[in-house]
DNA sequence: TATCCTCGAGTTCC
DNA sequence: CTCGAGGATA
């Protein structure tokens, strides 16, 4: 496969324009049939370097000639996959992201906030490690028995793609471990140094193939090559500072197990320091920022961790990220350019977002052509970013305005050069109608958005709706992504989530024959309908998510699973509450009038506002409609088995009295860690109370519920089986 | 009632 | 990733 044919790249220079035109539109055409045997047939007519190659070519001419570009240009194809893609490794212990420190003040208050959490006095000694930032892609390696057995890229954190073949192509990454612990993974990142960057963005320019815009997107480029030789031949490297999965600990402080790695063979980043404390992690702070230009890589930041591992464990993780580990980062890049025009997107809920739509600009190696503007008071200069960062001035079209990449992704304005306000410049009318189906779009009372009242009615509205409901934490279907799903709704296929089971019975050979050119063929087609066949078995919380139902969430979802077992029961309670009165405040003898709003708001992480949601969902007609005609189509499961097998999963757990061992919050993120759920206070629900000395009124009422009470030791003693 | 924390919704670029 | 708002808590 790698000595396939090479397209003739200097001939692409040479092309006349005439030449040009033809050759896209014979391309085009040899893609198209090579699309078609590959998803129809099994036995594609080109090789995928083969493929690769023409599909270069084809690029190539069309950045030459860019007005030759045509419509059904083989770069657009939706269905085009030239080969299977990477497989899904699901990580042994999850890949978290840092919590981010701006300022100094951040950091102080990080060493605050764990010597709070731990119980320790501002005169413990609490070291921490301080190392650079490295900014490239993360990666964790996986040996058994001191043998690599496989890489996988970060992904969402908790399953990634298999690039163990590319991996072995790195030079920093040994095959063999000589000492090490029977299973060990190991972390850390993936990066380019500049003149490596420098020098291959040179090779492939000669080369007529694309350039990277920089050593982060290269590095990764590189990785995630099909082919394991084209990344053998990119110069990547990788430092080692973490791991997963361990069958033993490779030492009891975060600095021991990164000289540990350090003998095993990794190369660990050599500014890696211990420090005393938040002024001492500052100071390492400003040493690495002043030699960052001549690091000879890139870096956005200085990690801190807490140096004992005993304390680290205890310190846990929150949701995404973990307590004992933050990142301290530099401040943003910042450019000047021309704002060209404002467009209002439209989102699932109705939202108007404005989209700043920039004269492109280069902001931290990347070129930026949109910008967020939030909301209407955003622009306007007034609400949180607009008083403390540009001082209240209102953005207009046609202004000099400072961009920066707020924690390095999401564009955003800093700035406006008013000396540069075109004299025309007019302050921005925000539209008080859709600009997609003119229903007026209204501001409520204390709220920062404004919507679009059309609901479904609303095209924008009904297909983000249904991107929504394929997205990975709903329906998650394999082969219907946001493209595919806003084709069908344009092409009047899939108008609601119904219609996508229904699509085999109402298209399906239809789909086969008309969809062939457009990058579906008979095979593809199959393989879709069986994925979506696949998930007519769905888990009740995901259709809930699903729905789309507003400050219905994935969390909230999972808690009405939780609570209803079944649609039934569920749609039975809302329909009950709907016919009651609204309950203001839930501690008044009205609630006894209200059984229905009484049950739901009796569920943990349900308020008034979602059950006005729920409510106002569930008596549109339309809207219950069609949430009927898919329920006709689904096999519905009960909620998702959450962290089961430990001894208080699924238990409710109330702490009482002062704990000696842990602080509270450490019991209550310790407890839902195992699958608990903490509760302040001892009902009828309770199931388990664990009072320390001087406990009081709970530990009675308890006693007289009948509810098992363990002290704290007793406590510990069952978690530890754990 | 005020404060803290978590969740939901929206966004960009590769 | 960030902001705003909802929900829990003191």
């Amino acid at each position: 496969m790698t000595d396939a044919p090479k397209p003739n790249d200097t001939a692409v220079d040479a092309l006349s324009e005439k030449h040009a035109g033809q050759e896209l539109a014979r391309l085009a055409e040899v893609l198209a049939r090579a699309n078609d045997a590959y998803h129809t047939q099994d036995a594609p007519d080109l090789t995928d370097a083969e493929y690769d190659a023409l599909k270069r070519r084809n690029t190539k001419i069309e950045t030459r000639f860019p007005h030759l570009k045509r419509s059904d240009s083989p770069s657009d194809q939706v269905g085009a996959v030239a080969a299977a893609g990477f497989q899904k490794i699901t990580h042994a212990v999850a890949m978290l992201s840092l919590w981010n420190a701006f300022t100094d003040d951040d950091v102080v208050e990080f060493d605050r906030a764990i010597r709070k959490y731990l119980g320790l006095s501002a005169i413990t000694e609490l070291t921490y490690t301080a190392e650079p930032k490295i900014d490239g892609l993360s990666l964790s390696l996986r040996y058994e028995n001191g043998a690599l057995v496989h890489a996988a890229t970060r992904g969402d954190g908790a399953t990634g793609e298999n690039v163990t073949t590319n991996a072995r192509t790195i030079a920093d990454i040994p095959e063999e471990l000589a000492g090490a612990p029977d299973l060990l993974e190991v972390r850390g990142e993936v990066y380019m140094s500049h003149v490596d960057f420098e020098a291959l963005n040179t090779r492939q320019a000669e080369a007529g193939d694309k350039t990277f815009a920089n050593p982060r997107n290269a590095a990764a480029g590189s990785l995630r090559q099909l082919d394991a030789t084209i990344t053998a031949a990119r110069p990547l490297r990788f430092f080692a500072y973490a791991w997963g999965a361990l069958s033993q600990p490779l030492s009891d402080t975060q600095l021991g197990a990164i000289d540990r790695l350090a003998e095993l063979g990794f190369q660990t980043n050599p500014l890696t320091a211990l420090c005393d404390g938040p002024d001492a992690m500052v100071a390492h702070f400003r040493k690495i920022e002043a030699q960052r230009a001549t690091l000879g890589y890139d870096i956005d930041g200085v990690v801190y961790k807490v140096n004992d591992l005993a304390w680290q464990s205890r310190l846990g993780f929150r949701s995404t990220t973990p307590r004992w580990a933050i990142a301290h980062k530099f401040p943003a890049e910042l450019a000047w350019t021309r704002l060209d025009g404002i467009d209002i997107q439209v989102g699932r809920t109705g939202a108007l977002s404005p989209v700043a739509r920039l004269h492109p600009v280069t902001v931290g190696g990347v070129v930026v052509s949109n910008a967020t503007l939030h909301n209407e008071d955003y622009i306007a200069g007034r609400g949180a970013d607009g008083g403390t960062i540009r001082d209240g001035k209102d953005i207009r079209v046609g202004d000099w305005v400072q961009v920066y990449r707020a924690g390095d992704v999401i564009p955003k304005v800093a700035d406006i050069d008013l000396s540069k306000r075109p004299d025309a410049a007019q302050p921005y009318d925000f539209p008080e109608t859709c600009p997609q189906c003119d229903s007026p779009a209204v501001r409520e009372d204390g709220d920062a958005v404004r919507r679009c009242t059309g609901g479904l009615i609303c095209p924008a509205q009904a297909i983000e709706k249904l991107k929504h409901f394929v997205s990975r934490g709903a329906f998650d279907i394999e082969g219907l992504g946001a493209k595919q799903v806003e084709q069908f709704f344009t092409d009047g296929w899939v108008k609601e989530p119904a219609h996508i089971f229904t699509l085999n019975a109402r298209y399906g050979s239809g789909l086969q024959q008309l969809q062939n050119r457009e990058g579906w063929g008979q095979k593809s087609a199959n393989n879709l309908f069986q994925a979506i066949d696949d998930k007519r078995q769905i888990a009740f919380n995901r259709l809930l998510f699903g729905l789309g139902i507003r400050h219905l969430g994935e969390a909230a979802a999972k808690d009405l699973a939780r609570h209803f077992v079944d649609w039934a029961s569920l749609a039975q309670t809302v329909d009950l509450a709907a016919g009651e009165p609204a309950l203001k405040d839930t501690a008044k003898a009205a609630l006894d009038q209200s059984p229905g709003w009484q049950e739901l708001l009796s569920i943990d992480g349900v308020g008034r506002t979602l059950v006005h949601s729920l409510i106002a969902a569930f008596t549109n007609n339309e809207e219950r409609a069609s949430f009927d005609r898919l329920l006709k189509e689904l096999d519905v499961q009960p909620l998702e088995a959450a962290s089961a097998d430990t001894p208080v999963a699924g238990k409710t757990v109330v702490f009482t009295g002062s704990l000696e061992k842990m602080t509270r919050a450490e019991a209550k993120a310790r407890a839902e860690a195992l699958g608990a759920k903490v509760a302040g206070s001892v009902s009828a629900k309770t199931d388990l109370l664990v009072a320390g000395p001087g406990a009081g009124s709970k530990a009675k009422k308890a006693a007289e519920l009948g509810i098992e009470t363990l002290d704290e030791d007793g406590w510990l003693a069952l978690i530890n089986d754990a």
